[in-house]
DNA sequence: TAGACATATACGCATAATCGCATATGCACA
DNA sequence: TGTGCATATGCGATTATGCGTATATGTCTA
């Protein structure tokens, strides 16, 4: 491949790695499993306030992430591709492994 | 779950996304799915300098995402859970579906 | 159109990430 | 022990990120 299109790629790939690189993204994102929700629903559940919360949803929503609906004055948004969970629930399972390995090594230590 | 406790794994689960969320971090990672390369290969191989990568392998060892076994004076990487790769291709995955979606967008507008 | 509600954005600040360069450390071998 | 090669780190500059506060935008209803 392309030298400088592989380096495109890349970076577009970070780019939505960056994306889930957040605690209150990854809380916001799996809120969404459950179904679709607006933003005063997101805030509230999470407990973050709503101009953050807002900003975030807008890192997702450029991303493509997400999904907005309007309806009447609320913005309802719902997960865009399941395998954006996918992911995050492999990578989840990658750190219980990293969790586990760390441990072990304690029990020996102790 | 215990809300601390959930913002504490959501915490770890963001870190572990963060790993990923610059090109030649992704780079490194893809290089060594063909197997255990030194910081020399990886350099010239990527072309990135030497101490840029030997920070980004730092960046990936704290993560327990890559192991090292020294021999000699080289130091070997190598993928610590090729689940790492897993996650990563179907996040590939998504971003190919929003480029699709892009152009056609695009196409509609020619 | 005014007022209430939902959402988004601007601004300023504090913190963190990346990088280039120089240098330190670790290892091998004469 | 001294030299050379491989890798890691310290430092300073630059850029990016997240957030709190205040405010703007958009929508509905009376």
């Amino acid at each position: 491949m392309n030298q400088s299109l592989e380096e495109e790629i890349n970076h577009l790939h970070a780019e939505i790695c960056q994306a889930l690189s957040d605690p209150k993204r990854i809380s916001i994102l799996y809120e969404l499993v459950e179904g679709r929700k607006n933003v005063g629903q997101l805030a509230a559940n999470l407990g973050i306030d709503q101009p953050t919360t807002s900003r975030h949803l807008k890192v997702l929503r450029e991303r493509l992430m997400v999904i907005t609906e309007r309806e009447g004055s609320s913005i309802y948004y719902s997960l865009a591709d399941r395998r954006v969970i996918e992911a995050l629930d492999l990578l989840r399972a990658v750190l219980a492994a990293n969790l586990i390995q760390r441990k072990n090594l304690a029990d020996i230590l102790s």
